[in-house]
DNA sequence: CTGTTAGCGCCTTCAA
DNA sequence: TTGAAGGCGCTAACAG
């Protein structure tokens, strides 16, 4: 692989020249530069991005660890930060946690001795010791956090608008009539279920609906965990709720799953609605109504204030909190037979 | 951020003898050993490797380029190969073409210039000057095309066996009672596009029908391209096929949308069968047959492949050819009502 | 405008 | 077993 050097001596130039020429940073006058440039083609030259992260500290490259980017969520976000992080000259390195905590310390780990300049983190659901974050922004690494909120921590975030999500997707079952609805959630350890949960009991409350703790589910991420609780919650009932509304799309399925195997028909005996999108557009019957979230901006906003930290542009002090509005999608699971 | 000199002088002993610990090439004395270990700890140190790999030439990374990560194929991949990746140490950087010819070549210059020890490319649709690809291996970076693989140029590469795969879905849709069978097809520059017609032709003339060329309908990426010529096609037949097999995912998705669009229901009135899930299991209607690719499988093998040509452990000369076999996933949509 | 050179942080002989 | 020192390829002063 050849190096600056033997650019310089194809080009017949010094290795100054040739950096100067590369980086742009110095006027080199026309003929010396044709040369070099000439020399670089010559050479297919491609510029050791690795010295010269060594020399200038800046390695022009982000990190940003999902959880698990086979759930079609955080693709759309990767492709966000992506694209932002492009188009301001910045590479993003993306990486599995599988919901681990001690893997997303060794990763993070190895983002920092890779020497990112900043990092984007979808917190694994393992209960994450404080420590791991704090251990980054002490040493001024900039972090953004993304979907997942941690508690207590002062550190940037972007995500959905949680609590107005979830009413928004429990207000319209209301509308569509049902009263009695169950709420499938999440892990109560994550601030986003939590805030989720929120969303729930003000939908209900301002319909004038007594919240029924016998209707709300908190389940895990492990669709096993789900559809157990599920279950108990059905069988726990004199009557089934008219709607069941989800608080993410793995606890969905796992629910679908078991509406099918008790025989229960959407939306004819039972109404559905849940965050994130199941299936592609409404091709697929039920089609479900969703509260789908920005994935895509939540990836590029994120990247966006990230980038601003690193580049100094954003205003030292309190952390930078974005929230996005979700979106309804309603379709068929939702349409309650009066 | 601390660098080995400083754990050095923490620990009272020379950078030699804490790179020694930290690389474990050379014995260290207990003693040393644990004050080195303790001045890491107490600095948070993490050791630069822009350094290292400067010094040692070679960053333990590997690149790979997909079209687009949020098609779900092509996580799997991604996942297959991070963790081949991983179990040997190395780290796996992936970015996405956008099925960009322009910007694929940029990518593989970047990841050129950031070191990557070796490449895994599914090629953008659009037309790849083959030049893009042997300059890479003219520069003896190793380099292993999966899923798609280019015309005329002796690369290693792993992917599905098109021919089979397409050839038992088919076979499977006549099994059934389908004779007329429709296929939609992507673009014919993939070859493994065009390997799938082969199939195609195979499973027709192993049961002895004559094939059609009125039925062979040759898409493109686009799916208003796959929509428009799926309209046609099924305008153009005085008869309308008793079945559809489609080569790919997006294409079966714009075909599911014209059937609709038309009023046709699946499987009443027409039988359809696919390559590539299109939904989760089968929760939905109406689940689809399909040709199930071993995404994971061939991330992973095709990363395999790569690290032992990286680490001299494949034999030089020919290049490595993995085809991997598909499942058949039977549903509803393959019913023919008789 | 062009060339020379120090040094980024680390690993790896080589010598002690 | 430990330490000293060169140099990987590049950029950024600085000198000419």
């Amino acid at each position: 692989m050849p190096s600056i050097k033997k650019v310089a001596e194809i080009a017949g130039v010094s290795v100054g020249t040739v950096s100067h020429v590369i980086t742009g940073s110095v006027n080199v006058s026309e003929p010396l530069r044709l040369k070099v440039q000439d020399a670089i083609r010559k050479l297919n030259y491609h510029p050791n991005h690795v010295a010269r992260s060594l020399k200038t500290s800046k390695t022009r490259t982000l990190g940003i660890i999902v959880p698990d980017m086979t759930i079609s969520f955080f693709p759309q976000v990767i492709r966000g930060a992506e694209t932002a992080a492009r188009e301001r000259g910045y590479s993003l390195i993306a990486v599995n946690s599988d919901e681990d905590g001690e893997r997303q310390k060794e990763l993070l780990s190895l983002l920092r001795s890779q020497r990112v300049e900043g990092i984007l983190l979808v917190v694994a659901a393992a209960p994450t010791p404080i420590s791991q974050l704090t251990l980054i922004l002490d040493a001024s690494i900039p972090m953004v956090c993304l979907d997942r909120i941690p508690d207590r921590v002062p550190v940037d975030s972007v995500s959905v608008e949680d609590e107005d999500a979830a009413e928004m997707g429990v207000a319209h079952l209301i509308e569509m009539g049902a009263r009695r609805i169950a709420l499938v959630t999440g892990p109560p350890a994550l601030k986003n279920e939590r805030r989720r949960l929120q969303g729930y009991k003000q939908a209900l409350q301002k319909a004038g609906i007594p919240a029924n703790d016998n209707l709300i589910w908190r389940g895990s991420l492990r669709s096993g965990d789900v559809a157990d609780i599920c279950r108990q919650g059905l069988a726990g009932l004199d009557v089934p709720p008219q709607a069941i509304f989800c608080t993410n799309g793995p606890a969905a399925l796992a629910v679908l799953r078991v509406l099918r195997e008790r025989g229960m028909a959407i939306p004819r005996d039972i109404a559905f609605a849940t965050f994130d999108e199941l299936t592609v557009d409404d091709l697929f019957s039920p089609s479900i109504t969703t509260v789908v979230q920005p994935a895509y901006d939540i990836g590029f906003e994120a990247a966006r204030i990230l980038l601003d930290r690193i580049e100094g542009k954003a205003e030292a002090g309190a952390p930078i909190t974005v929230r996005l509005p979700a979106t309804l999608k309603i379709r068929d699971s939702s349409k309650i037979r009066k």
